[in-house]
DNA sequence: AAAAAAC
């Protein structure tokens, strides 16, 4: 534990102060109290107060923000811009924005070039801090504008226009990796990039009238595509000279500031080309088909929710096994390793009595308190390896303080995050712990409630509790006992920094457990500035050899791919498509349906309400093929995938080992199928030789049914699948309109409820917290009768 | 090189 970082938290130390500590969590409270009502914090006596308790990091001091903002445009307005995710409720986001003054301000305080100055600087000493917050700043505001329209116009218009949801969330991520880091320096060149900025910046008046009713919303769809045949054209004779930055600035010069805006924003349109996925995308899940059949949408809308009610009712029958009673025999396995009763009787009630291999080796030391370094394929029981130490060591302690959980779970994606909560919950509730989602895509306001009231376990995706960090909604300051899961993935560049930003915030003497399918550089790193004297544990298969999966690839010529990607896809039992991008996604789904084969995507380019109903429709098994990016490759658990086809070979073993891991779990059966043009045959032979697989490649065609059989499939004959099944699956169940709120919360995440918490909790614990809930704000816990009542959805919060 | 992760 000395090894950790401390050094660069000084204000960890500084926690000693028990005065300084409770006024600081007194004032933080009340704030969060404040902002959760909607307004601003009043002024608690003497500045310094807040603001030394703000420990600069994203400037927390409360209350002075908005004159300061003026003068310092540092942390302290994005905040401001922040902290109004509750505002978003109560007032429409944009007009708010200007009545406030929002926008001059920021112009007064020269946010751009704020942005402008301080924008490489930052890049350069990348303070973590520091860069968040001003990318954060105005990226956030770029968001925040198309998010807000979102929000705005509800939920009918992101019916309306499906995929195009999505845009926007990738739209958000995508610029943030363009603007973000060494790339975007890379393929600036200067000029482009100034000539970007610039149209940013006049960006601010857009940003005033766009997210109202953008300009290309009120097109007609064959404008757009003659205005996008216009950009490729463009685009050609901007790549065949290298004098796009003279030719620009001569078109804008001849064409004058109105040719600027139809510029940028055809820029901004190239950009998202070049991204690669956007009209394709949009293509392919049918956002302006839809748009265009506005008419259907209201009886949809109506079936939809009952679908979805249907689908909720499902999952919760399929995840309520804990009621089936069970005893704890002598010879269950969990008990000898001495867990808790609770915890073990809790396992029984589900069936589990035996711990995996995994478990059996990580528990007693974990039990122990010694940090841990584990390493084994997801779907050896890794959940239940870290999760009933973690609630071994919490049972039967008094409840977390609010704001500061007593264990954490980090998770690369945020599926794996749900995926952990829905393995947990029962055993959580087994022991009277409250847990709670953290991640991001969702409402904030039932995470910042939960919080309010106090989370034992917090199972969260770095980004979002950082967000929330930042808000001082979090406090790690407590946390005993942190999990990183898919540490792999997370010590990845670009997670890397995430991470250590929030293990720093941890207690340096609380317990580490760190889970990885494999131990290469970045795990390393991450082990030995965060483990003390881990000890460590592997089992030792990797997946290649689990003699349950078997290996083959074909070697196919490029015009064969899709035909024969259908007739392997074709065929009884779930199947997992892996593609290299969400654009290939998104492609071989839509040739998958069109070939006959109902296949959806799953990337990061959807919206999470998207990507949850999709996971959980294949889940259920309406969706018997799922075409996926790497998003889904590591750590997803679903059962009875019996083929994983990848179409794009995995760029290293590792990742063959995850995407392959997807199949042949807990000693089913599975295949694993890789297609690989002609010239990628060494590459995959070289990695399938480092995956530790021993396979001949096989040249495929069409024709080769027999081979093609070898998977199960066959040559599909069914009719196109129509959108309209896609869309079933895609679109929300819907509480139309304010009034739907109650249930499902807000609309971001309603979907994502749809099938997954939904009322898990509620129908669990109903019996529990059912009257609390209905109670409203006068049951709200003592300390806190302010706090919104809305949250009425049960799950992903603790219950209590 | 891509994908993922906050707004």
């Amino acid at each position: 534990m000395a090894k950790s970082v401390s050094a660069g938290h000084p204000g960890k130390k500084s926690r000693h102060t028990p005065a300084q500590k409770k006024a600081a969590r007194e004032a933080r409270e009340k704030q969060a109290r404040a902002q959760l009502k909607g307004r601003r914090p009043r002024p608690e006596g003497r500045y310094s107060d807040t603001r030394d308790r703000g420990d600069a990091p994203g400037g927390r001091g409360g209350y002075p923000r908005r004159d300061e903002r003026a003068d310092d445009r540092g942390g302290y307005p994005r905040r401001d811009d922040r902290g109004g995710y509750q505002k978003r409720d109560d007032r429409g986001g944009y007009q708010s924005r200007d009545d406030r003054g929002g926008y001059q301000k920021r112009d007064d305080r020269g946010g751009f070039q704020g942005r402008d100055d301080r924008g490489y600087q930052r890049r350069d000493d990348r303070g973590g801090y520091q860069k968040r917050d001003d990318r954060g700043g105005f990226q956030g505001r770029d968001d925040r504008g198309y998010q807000r329209r979102d929000d705005r116009g509800g939920y009918q218009k992101r019916d309306d226009r499906g995929g195009y949801q999505g845009r926007d969330d990738r739209g958000g991520y995508q610029r943030r990796d363009d603007r973000g880091g060494y790339q975007r320096r890379d393929d600036r060149g200067g000029y482009q990039r100034r000539n970007d900025r610039r149209d940013d910046r006049g960006g601010f008046q857009r940003g005033d009238d766009r997210p109202a009713r953008p300009r290309w919303a009120d097109e007609d769809r064959s404008d757009w595509r003659q205005e996008r045949r216009d950009r490729e054209v463009r685009e050609q004779r901007q790549q065949g000279s290298r004098s796009e930055h003279t030719w620009r600035t001569h078109r804008d010069e001849r064409d004058g500031r109105e040719a600027r805006r139809g510029h940028h924003e055809g820029r901004g349109w190239e950009d998202r080309r070049h991204r690669g996925d956007r009209f394709d995308d949009r293509r392919s899940t049918g956002g302006f088909d839809r748009r265009n059949r506005g008419a259907d949408l209201a009886p949809d809308g109506e079936q939809e929710r009952e679908a979805a009610e249907a689908a909720y009712q499902e999952h919760l029958a399929s995840s309520t096994k804990e009621d089936a009673t069970a005893t704890v025999t002598e010879d269950n396995g969990f008990a000898r390793l001495g867990l808790h009763e609770d915890l073990v009787s809790a396992l029984a009630r589900t069936g589990i009595t035996q711990p995996f291999p995994i478990q059996a080796a990580t528990i007693p030391d974990a039990l122990a308190g010694k940090d841990l370094l584990g390493r084994g394929q997801t779907g050896s029981g890794k959940t239940m390896a870290f999760g009933l130490p973690m609630l071994h060591r919490l049972a039967g302690r008094p409840r977390a303080v609010p704001h500061r959980p007593r264990a954490l779970i980090m998770t690369p994606t945020r599926e794996l995050a749900m995926q952990i909560v829905d393995a947990l919950a029962p055993l959580m509730r087994a022991i009277d712990k409250r847990f709670l989602l953290v991640a991001g895509g969702m409402s904030y306001t039932p995470q910042l409630a939960g919080l309010e009231r106090g989370v034992d376990v917090l199972v969260a995706t770095p980004g979002r509790l950082i967000d929330l960090i930042e808000r001082s909604a979090a406090d790690l300051s407590d946390v005993e006992v942190t999990v990183l899961d898919e540490a792999d993935h997370m010590a990845e560049m670009g997670f890397a920094e995430a991470m250590k930003q929030i293990l720093d915030l941890t207690p340096t003497d609380g317990q580490r457990l760190l889970f990885s399918a494999t131990l290469d550089h970045g795990v390393d790193q991450l082990a030995a500035a965060y483990l003390s004297d881990p000890v460590t544990h592997s089992t030792n298969d990797v997946a290649a050899s689990v003699d349950t999966m078997e290996h083959h690839v074909f070697l196919v010529h490029p015009h064969h791919k899709k035909p024969i990607t259908a007739a392997i896809a074709n065929r009884p039992g779930r199947t997992v498509v892996f593609c290299r991008t969400k654009l290939g996604a998104d492609r071989v789904a839509l040739q998958l349906r069109d070939s006959g084969v109902f296949a959806a995507a799953l990337h990061g380019g959807l919206n999470q309400a998207q990507r949850t109903r999709v996971l959980d429709a294949f889940k259920k098994g309406s969706l018997p093929v799922l075409v996926a990016t790497d998003v889904a490759a590591r750590g997803i658990h679903v059962d009875d995938v019996s083929l994983v086809l990848q179409v794009d070979p995995p760029a290293d073993h590792k990742d063959y080992l995850h995407r392959s891991g997807r199949t042949a779990r807990a000693g089913d059966e599975g295949v694993v199928v890789t297609l690989a043009l002609p010239h990628q045959k060494k590459q995959v032979g070289r990695l399938l030789d480092a995956a530790g697989v021993q396979t001949d490649p096989q040249v495929v065609a069409p024709e080769d049914v027999a081979v093609i059989e070898t998977a199960g499939g066959s040559v599909p004959e069914a009719d196109p699948i129509p959108q309209s099944q896609l869309d079933d699956i895609l679109r929300p169940p819907r509480p139309q309109g304010r009034g739907g709120r109650g249930r499902y919360g807000d609309r971001d995440s309603r979907g994502g409820r749809g099938g997954y918490g939904g009322g898990r909790g509620g129908q669990r614990s109903g019996s529990r917290d059912g009257g609390d809930r209905r109670g409203g704000p006068s049951r709200r816990p003592r300390r806190d009768p302010d706090a919104p009542a809305r949250d009425t959805r049960p799950d992903w919060r603790p219950r209590g």
